[in-house]
DNA sequence: TAGCGTAGAGAACGTCCGTTCTCACGCGCA
DNA sequence: TGCGCGTGAGAACGGACGTTCTCTACGCTA
């Protein structure tokens, strides 16, 4: 129950969070969203602050192993890469899409709250470590990779202010044309 | 003398709301920064709303008068294009950066102020336009601007998260390739 | 110099929000 | 059945913030 009540807890404050911002969502809104008492929600993280970070770190490994369910389901090391923007693609097409948890939570919180941007960078330096895996099973340079993520990021920053989807599909004819332009490592 | 209040009012505006975010900067700051009474603050602009609206957009003319300004000292069609990348490095650089001043503003209120929302839309679409025109000035494929878009957002959001200018370098670099790649559109 | 309008300083107001406290209800156990 | 512990509902508290109001002092004019 005490699992079940944490998990109600965290839907609740992931999808007021995300859809609105964290400074604007109050602890209140998130306890009625929750169904829990607001002493339960005190009881269960110590204060906003830790369920911020909650939210933000249940969401990473969520979001990152998504994504890489979508990309194991290509064969081909160059198709894998390529994969990733197909999935950005379904991502953004999803209703109440609204662009990077990370990026908004940095752009609103860096500054102010030592644990968003502590977030924001363990996030997506994973997220740059795993595309560096994918260019190295590849066999592709390294030099490939941050490249790819900067594909990436800027998918999701347009997608999320244009609310358009598109954005996947121009990343990934970017992407196709960098692999096919870079030489083999080995 | 009131055009110096406001140039004041806007110029302490500016320092905070970019340095620390919207919502975490209030008006009592804002005022003590610009020297004004509060009396005045509310003569110039009607309510905080008005303010940030009006950051956005003072900003918004500086920013694309700079990057059009570095742009224009390149000769080369291309080479205009691939300046874009060493103007975003040059700003990474400058002390203070703290990403895109619209994608934080946009990530914390987008979908709270219509007014962010739409100052961002605004902005970004203008600078996609800049994009395709130099695009179109070098006579590469139209297709070819959004993808540099792309790569511009990516750089400055990684630049901001990770405070390190190298991303430009990195985007430049991408840049490049793809607008080796592409065929000249007539 | 007397009077008036203006502007600055900051107190005050109402609201909101994160967090804590109170109180009463209900369940388990002897 | 009587008792007490825990839990839920929500009131309460302290502080912050956007906005307005009050009061005072200064400067201009007749």
């Amino acid at each position: 129950m005490d699992d079940d009540a944490r998990t109600r807890l965290l839907d609740a404050a992931e999808a007021l969070f995300y859809a609105r911002g964290i400074q604007a969502v109050g602890m209140d809104e998130i306890r009625a969203g929750s169904g829990l008492s607001l002493k339960r929600v005190y009881g269960l993280y110590p204060g906003k602050d830790a369920l911020v970070e909650a939210y933000l770190d249940r969401r990473d490994v969520r979001w990152r192993g998504r994504l890489a369910a979508a990309v194991e389901q290509a064969g081909d090391p160059d198709e894998r890469i390529l994969a990733v923007f197909d999935w950005l693609g379904s991502w953004f097409r999803e209703p109440g899409f609204r662009g990077c948890a990370w990026i908004n939570g940095h752009g609103e919180l860096g500054t102010v709250s030592e644990a968003v941007a502590r977030c924001t960078r363990a996030h997506k330096q994973a997220f740059a470590e795993y595309l560096a895996g994918l260019v190295a099973a590849a066999g592709r340079p390294a030099a490939l990779g941050p490249q790819l993520l900067l594909l990436a990021e800027g998918a999701m920053v347009t997608a999320g202010i244009f609310r358009t989807p598109e954005p996947a599909a121009q990343a990934r004819e970017a992407a196709a044309v960098l692999v096919g332009a870079s030489t083999f490592a080995r």
